[in-house]
DNA sequence: CACCATGTTCCTTG
DNA sequence: CCAAGGAACATGGT
């Protein structure tokens, strides 16, 4: 599921229902999924703990508790990976083959789901301190930005993966940001001039808000069942056309570039795939 | 069998 | 100390 704007809008929705819900029990099914926290640590702070906040750092999800004691406050990390979901669930619901924790609430079970198991839900916060500012937020402006990417000779493309440049960018809006800046995915970060680094942070933020607003248009199925086909390639039903073909170049290898008709290209950078018009993005 | 997949971290090399 | 590249983690779809 999992970039800047699916976990905002993943944390919009466990908002509205988790806070209030206290943990009975936890049952943890894959203990490395906790990492570093060991699973008695973490049932042992978690049980009996009543849910207060969340909130989102990049791609990372902040869980805030009351401890059952009542006086402190214990905060979880949770990262989605390539494959994570979390979701409440009816107790008679079967439980995926892949859940990792289970929190019984009571009526409901808070199931974190990994398929590939990259995700990640612990007591250790310290993995946001390492982030880069967050693009929607006033502290990711243009000057800080070039900053950053003055200092670095990679492939732009490859940068703005870099969580530390800016948080919660992934592979596709990497390649759709570009796409709408006109910037090659492969120039060096520190040759861009600031005109095309102030297109590109508005082009991220650009991309990112409109992936949030499409993303709560679309009813995400919290049963569990496939919540994420439709968010990133489909279309709610009713939704607005102009989101039928949101991602203009992700994964369209072949297809012709929207703006000008030339196919889009596939290239590999660092190990992952990269999409754009070789005719639109030649800055 | 091959290759691909929304992410991060660790290790090596220079 | 650093930047940069590659492997590792793990499972499933095509």
């Amino acid at each position: 599921m999992p970039e800047l704007p699916e976990v905002e809008v993943l944390v919009r929705h466990l908002r509205r229902t988790l806070p209030g819900k206290i943990v009975r029990s936890v049952q943890v099914n894959r203990a490395k999924s906790l990492r570093p926290t060991s699973g008695r640590q973490f049932r042992l702070r978690l049980t009996g703990a009543r849910f207060t906040a969340i909130s989102r750092r990049g791609k990372y999800m902040i869980f805030e508790l009351r401890s059952r004691s009542g006086g402190e406050t214990v905060r979880l990390l949770g990262h989605l990976g390539m494959t994570g979901r979390m979701f409440l669930a009816l107790k008679k619901a079967r439980i995926p083959k892949h859940a990792a924790v289970v929190f019984d609430l009571g009526r409901t079970n808070f199931v974190f789901e990994d398929t590939r198991y990259f995700g990640r839900l612990s007591l250790d916060l310290s993995a946001v301190e390492k982030l880069g500012p967050e693009p929607l937020e006033d502290d990711f402006t243009p000057e800080a930005f070039a900053k950053e990417l003055k200092r670095s000779r990679q492939a732009i493309k490859v940068k703005l993966l870099d969580q530390s440049v800016v948080a919660g960018v992934g592979n596709i809006y990497a390649s759709e940001a570009l796409f709408r800046a006109r910037i090659s995915p492969k120039k060096a970060a520190n040759q861009l001039k600031q005109q095309r680094i102030k297109a590109l942070r508005g082009a991220i933020r650009e991309v990112l808000t409109e992936a949030i607003e499409f993303g709560s248009t679309v009813p995400v199925n919290f049963d569990g069942a496939k919540s994420d086909g439709l968010f990133y390639f489909g279309r709610a039903p009713g939704a607005p056309d102009y989101y039928e073909e949101r991602l203009r170049v992700y994964d369209r290898a072949g297809k012709p570039c929207p703006e000008c008709g030339t196919p889009i290209r596939r290239i590999v950078q660092a190990a992952r795939s990269t999409f754009f018009c070789p005719t639109c993005q030649k800055v």
